[in-house]
DNA sequence: TCGGCGAGTTATAGCTTCTAACTATTCGAA
DNA sequence: TTCGAATAGTTAGAAGCTATAACTCGCCGA
């Protein structure tokens, strides 16, 4: 009993279980964080006693891993979304804040404390590239009249990037910088180390922003195909 | 029985017996994280059985705070000490880079992944703005030519700081550039997020600092007097 | 119709944090 | 010097967790 997506009735039921397994871990998260996360709490709430979840995760961490997976998929599609329907640098900062802010812990499964000795799956560092990508992309071609900096050499010296991106050194320095300068608001903000200050946090990213190297881009995204 | 410290033996031991179970403690954070620091291990490990360990530390979370506590400090006294002795904000950076490099884990309790819910004790936070205060400092007031920008604007209409520091909007402006820059940069390195492009973090925090806002400033040490 | 796969169960081992109750030691003051 | 109180440590145990083992039941496909 095959439907036309090639699943049967059973794949189709072990698969929304998984999500729906995934859904509680998800609240449990935003509730508590990671450490809180409980395999037992989850079972219950689905309707199953505790080693029934094993049939559907080979463990915690597999679940975890599982989590972590999906939070990388929703940015990557997130931000390729973004940045096929027009939306420029600024606009992908905004857009990347707003799926942030929409649930802080699945940002930081992605940006946040690392375990020590964990090593991502090969098909998830792939997703961090689709990330990685787009950025590149949406920093386009360098200007005409760009002066490289040292790091720009130092960044054409050591390409040995794990994934092969056209992209000249000056483009990788500018997506570097977005990258880092908006992770570097971004996840002060979202962990309430700007507590007590009352400015705001987009102001602040849209000046960090406005500095970028190798700037004067990307302000007309009908360019963007000429990179 | 009281040294001239006045502390008396007792104190002197527990206070002693504390040290090492937290001596502990950071090495088993160091090795896995903080989600795998046990207090039976350490008991076992500091020759005494599960439960007398509550007698140093009320709960698992209180030697955690205990520990927070202690990253905060340290960070603070380094970069202080190193203030003191004429470091600029590039050389700041630099301390601040090799102290969290030393312990990435140290640095993420203090940088990494919030626990939602969590609040600091208000000591604390006291000594977090030890640290913003020295970055104040070594930033220096702003040259006679500084060109307020919209977010030094709204920096000056939102100056309910949780600690008042007389420095002037351009002032908190560049500290939040250093702070945010570094912190992008560096979280994102410890955590293992450049791995696979194998350029130089040092090289990418040393341009992200050459151009911070109101720039031009702290070059000659001598003059942070004047600020 | 029947065999087998798989989803679910309970029982259990071994770990965790943390409390309760108890013992023994040590400190300090009368 | 002796006695009372505070304190460091113990074991026992409750409640929770992850994870495995062994088992039962029901559905799906041949």
């Amino acid at each position: 009993m095959t439907d036309p997506v090639g699943q049967s009735s059973r794949e189709r039921y072990r698969a929304q279980v998984r999500a729906e397994i995934k859904q509680h871990a998800w609240e449990q998260i935003a509730a508590a964080g990671v450490p809180a996360l409980s395999l037992n709490a989850i079972a219950k709430q689905v309707g199953m006693s505790g080693p029934a979840l094993y049939r559907y995760f080979a463990s915690r961490d597999d679940l975890i891993t599982a989590l972590i997976r999906d939070a990388y998929r929703s940015l990557a599609d997130t931000v390729r979304a973004a940045f096929d329907s027009g939306t420029d640098l600024l606009g992908l900062a905004g857009v990347i804040r707003e799926w942030a802010r929409d649930d802080p812990q699945r940002y930081f499964l992605i940006y946040g404390t690392p375990v020590p000795g964990y090593h991502a799956p090969d098909d998830i560092t792939a997703i961090s590239f689709e990330v990685m990508a787009v950025l590149l992309e949406a920093c386009g071609a360098p200007p005409a009249d760009t002066r490289t900096t040292p790091f720009d050499a130092h960044l054409r010296d050591h390409r040995t990037w794990a994934f092969d991106h056209p992209a000249p050194a000056p483009t990788l320095h500018r997506a570097l910088s977005f990258w880092t300068r908006l992770h570097g608001v971004l996840s002060l903000e979202l962990a309430g180390h700007f507590t007590g200050m009352e400015f705001d946090p987009e102001l602040l990213i849209a000046e960090e922003l406005d500095t970028l190297p190798h700037g004067d881009r990307g302000l007309d995204p009908a360019d963007r195909v000429s990179g």
